[in-house]
This record gives C-alpha cells, sequence and structure tokens, in this order.
DNA sequence: ACATAAAGTTAGTTATAGCTAACTTCAAGT
DNA sequence: ACTTGAAGTTAGCTATAACTAACTTTATGT
C-alpha cells in the first residue's frame, strides 16, 4: 500500500526525531521537534503536513505528534541504522561517542541496507571470533597513533 | 583565500566528474559532465557557473571545462575520500566493485575527514597487523553467511 | 560554402526545505 | 474571567538544483 517514493533525509530526520520524542517523552510536539533538530517551528509544521500527506503521522489540530504503524516502522528501520552506525564507529574505529553520534546522523541517509548488515556484521566478527585474538581498542588505537605519526610526515 | 563556505554535495559532485574526465580525456565537455552525472546540459551550464563563482574551475564560452588549481585540490580530496570508502567497502565489507562504487559515492558527501583517516587505517590494521592471523576474505566471507543464516531466521 | 546536427546557453518552471513576520489558538496565573 | 505568553499556524520570501523549450554557437559532411 502507500506508493513508497523515497524519504528525503530531512525527513527521514524529522521521522526520527519524532520517534525519540515519543519513546523518551511519550508524545512530540511542534516544538520540541524544532528544538531537536535545531529549525524553526514553520519548518517543523510544513514537514508534519508532507509526513501526514504520506501517512506516517497523525497529529489533532494545535496537538500532539504521533507516528502511525507505517511511520514508526520506517522510523525504527532509520533508528536502527543509525544505532549499527554509531556502534561501529565508536566500538571499531574508536571514535569518541559525540562524535560517532554526529557522523553517524549524517552517513545514516546514504548507506544501503546491505552494507549496514555488512558494517554490523565486521563488527560482530571483530569482538567475537577467537582467531581474533587481539584486544581491538587497545591495538588499534596502537596502530592507529603510529599510522598517523607515520602518514602526516 | 577563496572564503570558503562548504560545498554542497552536488557541486562536489560536479567537481569529482570533471576531475576524472580530465585525467581520462585531458579536458571536460559539458556534454560529457551531463552523460556522467546523468543530468542535462543545462543543470551542468548552472552548475558550471556556481564553480565558476568560487573560482574552482575555468571554462572558454562554449569551450572546454577545466578545474583550477584550488578546484584541483578540492576535486582530489573528494576523489581521495570516495577511494578509501570503496577499498573499505570492497576489502572489508567484502561488497563487489560495482555496489561498493555506488554506495561509496553517496557516503563521501557525508564523512568527516577523521572517520576517513580511521576507515583507512582500520584497513590498513587488518590487512598488516601480523597478531590477525586470518584470511580477512575468506573468513569474514564465512562469518557473512553464517551471520545471515542466523539473523534472517 | 553552406545546410544540418551537435553542443552550449538562456529563460522560465518546478520541487524541496529552510527562513521571518504576522496571526491564531491554547494554557496559565492572577 | 481575562490577560498574557507560549505554542502552533499561515503566508510569503529565499536558495538550491533539477527540468523543458527555445535559442545561439560551433563543428561536420557533402
Amino acid at each position: 500500500m502507500s506508493m513508497n517514493k523515497k524519504l528525503s533525509s530531512q525527513m527521514e530526520d524529522y521521522l526520527e526525531a519524532i520517534f525519540h520524542l515519543c519513546r523518551e517523552e511519550g508524545v512530540a510536539r511542534v516544538k520540541a521537534i524544532a528544538d531537536r533538530l535545531e529549525v524553526t517551528n514553520p519548518s517543523v509544521v510544513g514537514a508534519i503536513r508532507k509526513l501526514k500527506n504520506r501517512n506516517l503521522v497523525i497529529q489533532e489540530p494545535y496537538g500532539y505528534v504521533r507516528l502511525t504503524m507505517e511511520g514508526e516502522e520506517i522510523a525504527s528501520a532509520i533508528t536502527h541504522r543509525h544505532e549499527v552506525l554509531s556502534d561501529f564507529l565508536k566500538d571499531i574505529l574508536g571514535l569518541d561517542h559525540e562524535t560517532a553520534s554526529v557522523d553517524a546522523c549524517k552517513i545514516e541517509h546514504a548507506v544501503s541496507p546491505e552494507t549496514v548488515r555488512r558494517l554490523r556484521a565486521v563488527a560482530d566478527f571483530i569482538k567475537q571470533e577467537p582467531q581474533i585474538n587481539v584486544d581491538w581498542e587497545k591495538e588499534f588505537k596502537r596502530f592507529y597513533r603510529e599510522y598517523l605519526r607515520r602518514t602526516s610526515s
């Protein structure tokens, strides 16, 4: 059903924000969405109108914003992508939490499902595989320090 | 000097296309850029006008398009990002060349320089580190097959 | 050399997505 | 109950980046 043209990265961001606000506060308000995404209220209103037309959100006039079942499905898929990416950036690349989350936000709109699956698998492989008997965090950190020294000179 | 507001991903794509065409054919033509990016001639003309205003390309009227020194620098940085990503997707995640290149094209506009450096370092680490005495391609492929079997059920 | 095709260009339209300013509705506080 | 401020909304503007249609310039084939 619901003829599904791909969502723009902006619309994905709105969906994701609404998803998290509903989790955290039970409900999403225009103002809260605007604050989270650092845009103005009118921008949020415009975005919600589009998402309503696609049957991804519901909103009683002047009131709460909630995800429809379909919106919920899409939003949790996006959130999953975000988490896989952010975990990979933290656990494998060793980025700090903040940088990992910011980078994941940008990348999450660009990666294919197949790449997400494989990124997750690589992270699991490195962490679980007994043949890789290396303290990844420690050893990669050491390697990366040396790597920077070599390439910056 | 050239006050450097960040380029949009579209402008990055144009620069990159011009860069490759100049490499491959010595020179870039509007038509060739349009074909490569699958857009129309007027779109290319508009993009070139913007890049000219930023002093990133030169074009004699009705003629060839070439990169300025500054354009060349930026374009090769973008190309480098693309190659690191595409290598990582191929060599570490095991994606086929085509998928890796397409995905790299989309991701390359989103990743921070720090993440690119670390992705490259991880690829080198896995390939070079003697402590990881694993035939990565073979072992990860095996792991991923099993991983898919587990998670799809 | 000249007609014709190909390439480049311009003008004008569309869609997305942001903004400000101005207005409406809702919720409190007194 | 009424005022006031916060939240939601609308209208209208801006910028980016694509498109088509129509025009100009350049290149080519006979």
